[in-house]
DNA sequence: CGCCAGGGCCATA
DNA sequence: TATGGCCATGGC
């Protein structure tokens, strides 16, 4: 038991208090949020989803020209490769009929792999489609993420998977914990972390020090 | 002006 | 299996 990793958390939510993530009006939206945010700026992202006009469902992007699709997306960058992304993701969820509550009868596993097969789709971005999309009990590792456990010498070294698996040891399958300790791990990084040398005001004062540097325990 | 953002694919060894 | 180059826009 990594209690410092709790204690973490505990201070996350204390100080900035639960996130209510994703930001977006339907499961299908996040799912094409998660695809647009692949390394961008999420500033990039609401540009190219507000040019949607109100049209951001599956039907649409299915019946929508290659050209027309990328000219849409253009603001979020990568738009040449993610227009084909999102047409396979849409491929993909037509099989369920675009329709979260069918998906959601399903076994965690079995969808992370089907999503895992879809062009585009790695990791990071099938745990946000499944957490965020869907409520499924699946802890997100991003870059945020592991500059934390660099940070904090936790899983030093280890890969996606045995970060993710180490943090759902911890942390019993609790789909509403799972969003709010990732995206409270991403506001901290927008709000204090990112490149500063020393986090003036941070609530992990001690543990901020020097980034990527001094390995501070949270003790 | 340079840096980089809520990654993933693909070629190469 | 594990790196490295590549993709592209917009804010700072």
């Amino acid at each position: 038991m990594d209690n410092r990793l709790i204690k973490l958390y505990e201070l996350l939510l204390s100080y900035y208090g639960e996130q209510e993530w994703w930001p977006a009006n339907s499961p299908y939206e996040v799912m094409v949020g998660a695809i647009l945010t692949q390394n961008t700026a999420w500033g990039n992202v609401e540009m190219a989803i507000a040019r949607f006009e109100g049209n951001l469902n599956p039907e649409f992007i299915r019946d929508l020209e290659m050209e027309a699709l990328k000219e849409i997306i253009r603001p979020s960058g990568f738009f040449n490769q993610k227009a084909v992304y999102l047409k396979s993701l849409t491929s993909w969820y037509s099989q369920y009929n675009y329709d979260a509550s069918i998906l959601r009868r399903e076994p965690m596993e079995k969808i992370r792999n089907e999503l895992l097969g879809v062009k585009g789709i790695g990791p990071e971005t099938a745990d946000s489609i499944l957490l965020y999309a869907f409520n499924f009990p699946s802890f997100v590792v991003d870059t945020y993420t592991m500059r934390l456990c660099e940070r904090y010498s936790v899983c030093a070294g280890k890969n996606y998977n045995a970060v993710k698996q180490y943090f759902e040891q911890i942390f019993e399958p609790d789909a509403a914990l799972y969003n709010n300790f990732h995206a409270l791990i991403v506001t901290h990084a927008k709000t204090h972390c990112r490149k500063t040398p020393v986090c003036a005001g941070c609530p992990l004062e001690e543990t901020c020090v020097r980034v990527g540097v001094e390995r501070v325990s949270l003790t």
